[in-house]
DNA sequence: CAATCTATGTCAGAATCCTGACATGAGTCA
DNA sequence: TGACTCATGTCAGGATTCTGACATAGATTG
């Protein structure tokens, strides 16, 4: 039963909890985004020019946890829809700072309701410590795998 | 600043954090099973057979997280590699128990060493009523996104 | 100053995964 | 018993994402 001479329980291992956690909460969220006609990466894109606006679109991409290649097909559809602009070419190198429109703002507060509820839900049978707790944990997780 | 006003601000968003933790998490697994020529849903698949010998294709697919469509495809390379086996036919339902060979079990082998490492790195700086906390925080968040 | 390195945006192709659908077998219930 | 529901394995098609590659611009370094 030890984790030595057998594989990993995966029933107590931190790691399968953590994919099944974020499976859920993506099952979630994709489940109160669509009937906004929005996948997760387009929110998480909109949310992300709403509180840092102008950042390029490799930046988003990393942001995002997507490929650059990827945010930058959502990108061009969402400047198509209105949702997001971008200069034509770059002041300074090759980055091209993109912003939320108007419209893309409407859009985003929208999902910002949908996708705080999932969240409220998330937490709500957690105290304060409790989410206090779990942030400090996750970061520290992150770099400690991050500096791997 | 407050989040009823603004967006959900990123850097303190459990659900943020927790989709970075789980994307580092899979990028260093990736990085370690890649020299063995296997994916993340490979070793997952492997890890499961270990655990529950007999496991269907469904179950395996709801375990891992993905569709029993994608599982299909992964389990039918795997017996052609000789790693599972499974049945010709069912002798209950349609349900097609799977197995580990000798040969997949020395393939999980190699790649349980490696995942394992990773996980020891992530939790390298957590005490155990740290790694403790989590795993009642994140069971938590998961039974709360469930019956949603 | 020149060379190298790094990072960006973008294009094309391939791989991956999912959505939708079908037939089959088991359980449920009137 | 018969109708209904549910779950399973599987096939085909499409959508999404990634891998690889290229040219370009800034930073770094000798």
């Amino acid at each position: 039963m030890s984790q030595d001479a057998d594989g990993i329980d995966l029933d107590t291992s931190v790691g399968y909890l953590l994919k099944e956690a974020s499976s859920a909460l993506r099952l979630s969220m994709e489940e109160v985004l669509k009937p906004l006609g929005m996948t997760v990466t387009h929110y998480a894109c909109l949310e992300l020019l709403a509180q840092r606006p102008g950042l390029s679109n490799s930046e988003l991409a990393r942001r995002a946890f997507v490929t650059r290649q990827s945010m930058n097909v959502l990108l061009q559809a969402l400047e198509r829809q209105g949702q997001v602009s971008r200069p034509a070419e770059a002041s300074v190198g090759r980055v091209l700072p993109a912003r939320l429109t108007p419209h893309g703002r409407r859009s985003l507060d929208r999902a910002t309701a949908a996708v705080r509820g999932v969240e409220r839900r998330m937490l709500a049978d957690l105290t304060d410590a409790d989410q206090s707790a779990a942030l400090r944990v996750l970061r520290t997780m992150v770099a400690s795998l991050r500096q791997g």
